[in-house]
DNA sequence: CAGTATCCGGTCTGATACTG
DNA sequence: CAGTATCAGACCGGATACTG
């Protein structure tokens, strides 16, 4: 039916006709085989992405996180148990000198991963949603102190301009 | 109260207690300044991410976003409608030789910045969600040939470990 | 604190049908 | 095709209260 007979290739757009991605009627995965779709599945949802917002800013309690939000608490509730669920957050009891322990809701290794994603997602935001308003965050290189941008980089660790990243369909 | 006082520093989580995020009570941008808090509401939806990722596979008319995703249509009207809004995709009148002009959904360049976002979300869901199943895309540089990956780089393109990230209040 | 329980009005979802 | 119309039911948002 198009490309995907041999292999699927996605070229990037620049806006000119020539260089868009080609029309397709389908996906080349299906939503249930898609990787992508599952994370979607997993975290695409405005609660979860505000939660792990604050996650990745520190904060770790259940009322920080209410009152941060102003999330339902039952809602809140039911988010936390499912990134629990599903290995993102680790629900671990934290005890301080003479008091009781507490819970706490911390970023497991695979919630850490998440942090390019939703630094993309800031970098994003800030080049294409803020009306000229300067991003309050900035993310620097600890040695260099030079800005840090998300980027495609190839396995020697060069950057690789987003018009040669192609999508290929594994054989 | 706690780091806020003189700049916010963020560094990297590796498991062990002493390089964990600290514990804030608090985020150091409120959501109504944080672009990430506004990101997260324009894109930051079940359906809305479901249709970006078909939009990013080159799908671009209604029915064929809608039997992909088996959205209801009033949804996916909904949610088409706030993208162009939005700006993240443009309608527009597509005709072919001898029929009549059908509308078509194609990623504007505000769209397409967001590939790394969802790009990023794959490589996070192909090493932390999927349980030994091998990713059914790959990610390649044009030229090379080389798997591609998304990662820190800083100004002079060179990658930068996650470790070395430092997030920072702008004064 | 850290939740669970409850209630209520509203929006979203899902299914199906209908129209230009 | 590309939507709008309609409708029942689930889930959400907001408030408040209760418990260990």
């Amino acid at each position: 039916m198009h490309i995907l007979t041999k292999r699927w290739i996605c070229p990037a757009n620049s806006g000119k006709p020539g260089r868009m991605i080609p029309l397709s009627h389908q996906s080349p995965v299906s939503l249930s085989a898609c990787h992508l779709a599952k994370a979607i599945d997993t975290i695409g949802d405005r609660w979860t992405l505000l939660i792990l917002r604050s996650a990745l800013f520190g904060v770790r309690r259940f009322d920080d996180f209410q009152r941060e939000l102003g999330a339902p608490r039952t809602v809140l509730s039911g988010r936390l148990k499912a990134l629990t669920q599903n290995g993102i957050l680790e629900k671990r009891m934290y005890k301080t000198e003479g008091k009781r322990a507490r819970p706490e809701y911390v970023l497991t290794k695979t919630g850490m991963a998440l942090r390019p994603v939703l630094i993309a997602l800031t970098q994003w935001s800030d080049d294409c949603l803020s009306q000229g308003k300067p991003p309050p965050l900035s993310f620097t290189d600890a040695a260099s102190r030079q800005p840090i941008k998300v980027a495609f980089v190839d396995t020697s660790g060069r950057k690789v301009p987003p018009s040669q990243m192609r999508v290929a369909l594994r054989r």
